[in-house]
Parts: C-alpha cells; sequence; structure tokens
DNA sequence: CGTAACTTTGAGACGTGTCAAATAGCGTGG
DNA sequence: CCACGCTATTTGACACGTCTCAAAGTTACG
C-alpha cells in the first residue's frame, strides 16, 4: 500500500472525524460534508448531475425511479453506512429520498473518481461495489419475477433484518405504501401478507410498523418458497 | 493517452487479427481466442472460477441462474459484440450457454485486470460497463414488477429489434421458453401475447421465430403501458 | 380532541398459471 | 423423397392470486 494517497483524506489521522463522517473505498478513505435531511425530503432528483457520492450516516433513505406510466419503484433502501448514488455516470438515472429524518455522508464525485484513477486498490474496491450493486438488482429481478407476495414480503423481512444485525424484533422505518412500491405489490396485498404472517404465528404486530419476529425459520422457508 | 499500454495487445497493429477477435475497453484492444460452441453447449457454470471474459463474435448467449425452487430464470440474451461473464468477481455468479450455435471470444480476466490497473481510461470504461450493466438489471426488474404479460413481450421485441439495429423483420434464435423463463412468464402466455400482437395486426408471423414488425408504433405503445 | 395520513379489511373483477390436448415444425433414417 | 418421431408451439378450460374499488379502523400530530 505504498501509493497509498491520503492527500484525498487529510482528516484521517486526527481525532475529529469519526468513522461515519468518512466514505471507504478499498483502502482509502474520503471524507466529505454531513447534511441533514427530513422526513420524504429529496437528497438528488432522477436527471441531476451526479456530483455527489452519499452515505447514510442515520436514518433510512430510498432510491426510486418512475416507470412510464407514473408508478413509482423504489429500488432500495438504503441503511446507516450505505453507500448510494454511485451511478457512475454524468447523472443520476434515479432519485433519492429520506424515509426518516436522516443524516446524510456527501462526498464529491470527483474526489472518488481521482482517487479511483490514482489508486487501483480503490479502482478495485469501486468495481467489486459495482458487482455487488449488480448482483442485488439481479435478485430483485428474481423476487420479482418469481415470487408471490407472502414470499416477497418474508423475504423483505427476512432481508431488513440480516441488515440490521439479525434482530428478533425491528422498527420499519418505511411506510407500506414503500414496501409496495419496492416489492412491486399493491399497499392492501403487503397489509394482508403482514395480516397473514401474523395468524401463522410468523411475526407479531405491536403496531404496524414494530416487528417482532416469532418464527424465524418458518420466514425464512416462505421466502426460499 | 499517452499511457496507452498496447503490450496487451501486441496484434493489434498487424492486419492477422479482425476487430471481432478483440475485446475493447475503452482505449484498449484485448485480444484472445476464439471459440465454438454448439446450441445449448454450457460456455460456464454458475460458481465456476472467473477465469475469462467472453464476447460474443457470431450466434447468441444467454446467461441464467438457477432460483432455489429450481426455477430457470434467464438474466440477459446476447448478440454478437456483446460482452458477457463480466462479474467482477472471482466466481461466475450466473452460469452461460449457447442458445444458438455460435462462436465466442476468450480473453483472461488476469489481462482484463491487468489493463485496468495500469490504464485509467480502460478502468473508467470498465465501471461504465458495470454501470450499464446495472441499469439494465434495473430496468429489467421494473418490467418484471409492473408490467402485463402483453407488455413484457412487446418491450423484450422492441429491445431485441433496436439491438439488431432496428429491422423490419426480425428472426428470434431463441426458444418461446427461453423467452418466458427471461420474463418471467409461462411458454403459454408468452404464446398467447405473440398471438394476440398477431390478431392485433402488430406484427406477423410467418413462421413461430419469424416476426414481422408490421406496426411499430402499436409495439412501442404497448410496451410503455 | 380533531383531523389527516396511514393501515386494515372486504367483495368482486381480471389476468396469469396450471393442466391437458391438438397442431406444427424439424431432423433422421428408411 | 417420404415417413416417422420428437420437440416446439398453440389453443382451450379452469383455478388461483393479486388488483381494484370501497369503507372502516387506527395512529400520529396539531
Amino acid at each position: 500500500m505504498r501509493d497509498l494517497d491520503y492527500t484525498a483524506s487529510p482528516h484521517l489521522h486526527t481525532l475529529a472525524v469519526k468513522p461515519e463522517d468518512v466514505l471507504t473505498i478499498g483502502p482509502v478513505a474520503l471524507s466529505g460534508a454531513r447534511m441533514r435531511f427530513e422526513r420524504n425530503a429529496e437528497i438528488f432528483g432522477q436527471g441531476e448531475a451526479a456530483d455527489y457520492v452519499y452515505r447514510v450516516i442515520s436514518g433510512t433513505v430510498r432510491t426510486m425511479r418512475f416507470s412510464s406510466e407514473g408508478r413509482r419503484q423504489i429500488i432500495a433502501f438504503h441503511l446507516p453506512g450505505d453507500v448510494f448514488g454511485l451511478d457512475f455516470a454524468s447523472t443520476h438515472g434515479f432519485a433519492a429520498e429520506a424515509v426518516s429524518d436522516a443524516e446524510v455522508l456527501l462526498v464529491r464525485r470527483s474526489l472518488v473518481d481521482k482517487t479511483a484513477a490514482d489508486n487501483s486498490a480503490a479502482m478495485r474496491a469501486l468495481l467489486g461495489m459495482a458487482a455487488e450493486q449488480m448482483h442485488e438488482a439481479q435478485e430483485h429481478a428474481v423476487i420479482l419475477g418469481f415470487k408471490g407476495a407472502a414470499e416477497r414480503v418474508a423475504a423483505f423481512l427476512v432481508r431488513m433484518a440480516d441488515r440490521l444485525r439479525g434482530p428478533r424484533e425491528l422498527d420499519l422505518p418505511m411506510s407500506r405504501a414503500d414496501i409496495a412500491d419496492h416489492l412491486a405489490l399493491t399497499i392492501e396485498t403487503v397489509s394482508r401478507a403482514f395480516t397473514q404472517m401474523e395468524r401463522d404465528h410468523a411475526i407479531a404486530l405491536p403496531s404496524a410498523r414494530h416487528v417482532v419476529l416469532r418464527d424465524w425459520r418458518a420466514l425464512e422457508h416462505m421466502q426460499a418458497a
């Protein structure tokens, strides 16, 4: 790692910068600016210049696009630590909004580009991130294409719990409408799926957004179906 | 372009190498070996080491994966000129097979990696290819999630015609089963969609695989729905 | 408290999957 | 060149699941 360019992250050696204030691309840590967005605020719009790369510090972010008929599709939910807005194009192909009040780290794209150009390990890390996102997009296509409503919702819950390091219960930051637009279902169908899972004792719903995972095995079995 | 590394493609300046024998990564042209695969032959399997990157010279290739229930999903069809097998991971996350008899160019992945590491323009080109594939995967997820059967098939035909430089008629190299597994439909539903489009005079079907695009406007309108 | 947004529940319509069978197309060998 | 058999495609009838439309119920917040 002799060629590591720390000039890209001058603050890394100081105690002033916390880990969440930094975007890690392989061996390089890039600093940026914090910014706060309130619930439903737009972080960037579809077609806007992609001048920044983003990382969630707190809260939840959704990336989305609109189909020709005007229907909304939520491509992904981004939790704290997740990087988003990494289009590899000059303009964003999708929009981003805060699901809940959220704090986001903004890093200049030019800095990311320069880092990748100067450091081959960072470049490889970027390609790896691209590969991962591609894999996720394909996985999502499979879910939408081949699974039924109950299976989609189960898969969503399992994945959500996994990403939150597998707690026994979780608070969903997003509405049923968000979930529906992510899974290509209607609000009603999502709601019915939740209700059915509660009847089956796979989950409990003390409130609409608070989910207790009562039977993990059943959930995993459902999503596989 | 001072740093362009032509050692990677020593044959580029000779007349012996035809353009289809070369994999172009931005400013660099990489040479490789030709290989012939007959109909339905496996080019590489899911989980195999990703030692090569591929480019279709002639024929058609499908990349695919199997869902947990054993159902096949065709991620994409690759036509002459298309690059595939670019996983950015050490093993292939999907399998590839020849749809029709096909000729394929194989380029060592290590050569691609080295090229990207040495040449920042090539690296950027690779990132661009990754971005494009990601965009396509997302587009496909939208199609599977939100569109009906007729719309999916119309979108498939329009896209296929576009990729073949927009002829008025085309010979589909793939079976109805291939199309069904690509669009997450059944063979029967795909067949009915074709039949219906013929009734609507949007297309004509002299034979099952030969499609005459009779009303392009209607097709484009359908796919948008 | 009152009001607006969100969620749940219900009834019926519509579209796709499933199962079954007929038909067309294609390669092979007589 | 034709007959055969296999595969691919088409068509039909019906079941099932999700969407649509409608309304009641719940929650959050001023």
